[in-house]
DNA sequence: GTTCCGCATGAATCGATAG
DNA sequence: ACTATCGATTCATGCGGAA
């Protein structure tokens, strides 16, 4: 079994000892700009642009010309309006030479909760899709899901849903056939993503669910591909990298994160052995079937 | 009944006719760039900012200080890329003095079908909130909806005897939790709306579901409000608006579209002829003078 | 083994309070 | 005045213990 690499340093500087076109995919949640000043490496709004530009600078660079670079990312509220560092930074990647390919939404099922007088729950984050070129490696098939469990379950649920179709009307105008949209959907997958924001492991809370960055290691990489996270934080996408069979690039800034990562992936804590994976992933295709 | 204020021409003109801070609520979906190339000069993406700026002023002007714009927009994909033509007016225009105060996502839950080698369905568009103030009307209360856990798994197991004897349980002493779950039944949506793309429309294909201006009416305005669309089209917002119980004002530049929305109201509603409303905006200019 | 219930827990945001 | 900190608000989800 392959082991990571992990890097411990500011991905500013490991990522200039990378070589060029080396990486297949990158997928990475970089923090997210911050108002408080004192926290360590926190960025404030209108710095960030200014902060990351560096970076995607070198990420343009270690990418494979076939190779896509996935960014997760969301604006907070500043005084009652959205920051625009995000449309800033797309404008200003597409002026280095990347190719700004797509904007996938990640609709956050179990957003965080509370009530202000002027504003909704945050329910989604942008994954912006960056390429070298406009001819990049993309492998549809592997997302598209059959209609297999997943599909039965929403129609088994059905009958209880559209109990309550009647109730929900009354209550909220929103009540439209629901049975409508769930016997039409089907199974090719949109740029819409639903996910909780934890999927199967609750170990240690991560910043997205493992079925985020396994979804687009499907999508753009094959087995042995390597796939770089600049900003690995408690390693969540290393961890389903090596499990997928590809190669695992890491960079972490903090090496209490570091050292966690490291640790988890030494012999005594790597109880998670490739072929029990192997077996589940075999189950669940026999179930479909 | 109220009569819709229907107008021919372009909006950039018209609403220069419209007095200052007379609109609660704008709700538009303005045609995207690279489409209906013979309306508006034909917008290609890199003018579409350039374009879209005269009338947003107009907008701010004519909006009520505690009123909402909602711009419904969507980049197209050109030469592999997303434009930026989104992202760099919602810069401009709060350079303009808009507040971009939040993003919704509209989840087009069954959206165009159709499979490309390097792109999925493009299944989301934004739902741009802009404000004059901080401070806007917003009532929340209007757009509950029934609270995930009681809608799919308690309610179901409960008919309506089961309900009230659970209550009177309550009230003996018994059932705390069937009373925990009825105090909250409701739950405030969040910023993600799945609306499918047709939703009670029967004859015209509209660009979008009556469900998307219906819900943020309800959410930004009350009876008696003013909902301006500058870009009426098939005139579906001034549908909705009117059968809410809210006055509409409605800019349209194509005749066909102009008219065909003349005639969906014209046995009830009896539509002002254009010569009383140019007469009537020389009045306004008067006023406005 | 199931199913059900209670409970902790979040990439949140606002408004009030304190320095 | 301006900024950092804190409490209140809120709800989908997963886990553990109980029936």
């Amino acid at each position: 079994m392959n082991k990571p690499k992990l890097y411990l340093g500011d991905c500013k500087d490991v990522l200039k000892q990378m070589p060029d076109n080396s990486v297949d995919l990158i997928f990475t949640s970089p923090p997210y700009a911050d108002q408080r000043k004192t926290t360590y490496g926190g960025i404030t709004p209108d710095k960030y642009v200014e902060w990351f530009l560096p970076i995607s600078k070198q990420l343009l660079r270690v990418l494979k010309p076939e190779g896509t670079f996935i960014l997760n990312i969301k604006e907070k509220v500043v005084q009652g309006e959205r920051s625009t560092y995000v449309l800033e930074l797309i404008i200003e990647m597409r002026k280095q030479g990347w190719l700004w390919t797509e904007e996938f939404i990640w609709h956050k099922k179990n957003c965080y909760p509370g009530k202000w007088p002027n504003r909704f729950r945050d329910a989604w984050e942008r994954l912006l899709q960056f390429n070298k070129n406009r001819n990049f490696n993309m492998y549809q098939e592997a997302v598209m899901i059959p209609m297999g469990d997943w599909a039965q379950n929403r129609l088994r649920n059905l009958s209880e849903t559209d109990k309550i179709r009647d109730i929900s009307k009354t209550i909220s105008g929103f009540g439209k056939n629901i049975s409508h949209w769930l016997k039409r959907e089907n199974a090719y997958p949109t740029n819409v993503l639903h996910l909780a924001t934890e999927c199967n492991n609750k170990k240690h809370s991560a910043v997205f669910p493992e079925c985020l960055p396994e979804w687009f290691i499907k999508l753009f990489t094959q087995e042995g591909d390597v796939v770089l996270d600049p900003f690995m934080g408690s390693g969540t996408t290393c961890i389903v990298t090596q499990r997928m069979g590809r190669k695992s690039i890491g960079i972490e800034i903090l090496p209490e994160y570091f050292k966690m990562v490291q640790e988890s992936f030494s012999p005594k804590y790597s109880v998670l052995p490739l072929a029990w994976d192997i077996e589940r992933q075999t189950l669940q295709v026999t179930k479909i079937k």
